[in-house]
DNA sequence: ATGGTGGCCCTGCCA
């Protein structure tokens, strides 16, 4: 069994406690990070290596960043994408150990994907460009490694059914025609939506505002996802939202996103 | 209720 989970903590030295806590109760193989919000020089090493977790991480001050933590040591690190200097950190990969998958190992690409703020508006056209540079990168990836899992915030809601209110955000950002097709284009390079292998029901977020009681109220999106590649569909065994941690005091506005992977040949026993 | 929340090198900006 190996278990991937990705969540966007909106600080990590706010939500280390709950990172730990929920490390504790969950016990993931691999837990990707987003909105760290710090630079590495200050990372919370202390506190979340206490819980026995390696630790990657790439930051910078208030804004962004991304963190890897596994059980076992990771490999072949990358932070950031080849041939894009970009100041944001968003980026991180490594390859994980995963005797049960395909190829022996697993590649975990972990994403911030800009919010874009506004259609039409600069933020706009960078998150928009910026899924050009991954998508491009990605198909190399893929071609590279037999097992893969692109995973974290995409600040993409794929469809209507992933958003509360689906008439009032037509054309809004996270949702734009043109936000959905990069989503798409990555989905065409061969990787799966892991959630909805296994639920098909409308209205399952992984984000819900901090204002207006919008979590009690289920008034959310659908942006955090785990992509897997077409050779981890049959070692699946479920993939969940995890709402816990969104009701704790003082949460994130996201919460975690879980998927499993079984040995695939104990299915065909 | 012309507001709402929360995090950031502290205060206007970002989500």
């Amino acid at each position: 069994m190996c278990t991937v989970a990705t969540w966007n903590v909106n600080s990590v030295r706010v939500r280390s406690p709950q990172i730990l806590d929920w490390l504790q109760d969950n016990s993931p193989d691999i837990l990707a990070l987003q909105e760290t919000k710090v630079p590495d020089s200050v990372f919370p090493v202390d506190d979340l290596r206490a819980a026995g977790y390696h630790l990657l991480y790439s930051g910078q001050p208030s804004y962004n960043g991304v963190a890897l933590l596994s059980r076992s040591a990771p490999s072949e690190v990358l932070i950031g994408i080849p041939e894009f200097q970009d100041p944001q950190r968003r980026v991180l990969a490594a390859l994980y150990d995963a005797p049960d998958l395909p190829g022996g190992k697993l590649r975990v690409i972990n994403l911030y994907v800009p919010n874009g703020r506004e259609v039409g508006s600069e933020p706009y056209f960078y998150k928009l460009d910026w899924l050009a540079r991954i998508a491009k990168w990605l198909k190399q990836e893929l071609e590279i490694y037999p097992s893969v899992a692109v995973v974290g915030d995409y600040n993409i809601a794929p469809e209507d059914q992933d958003v509360y209110d689906p008439a009032f955000w037509i054309g809004k950002i996270a949702v734009s025609d043109l936000e959905r097709a990069a989503f798409k284009d990555l989905l065409s390079l061969g990787l799966y939506d892991a959630f909805r292998l296994f639920t098909q029901t409308p209205r399952e977020f992984t984000w819900w505002s901090y204002q207006a009681s919008a979590f009690p109220r289920n008034l959310g999106l659908r942006i955090d996802h785990l992509l897997i590649s077409r050779s981890l569909v049959d070692h699946c065994s479920t993939c969940y939202i995890d709402r816990t941690p969104r009701g704790w005091k003082r949460p994130s506005d996201h919460t975690p996103i879980v998927v499993k992977f079984r040995n695939g040949s104990a299915a065909h026993i």
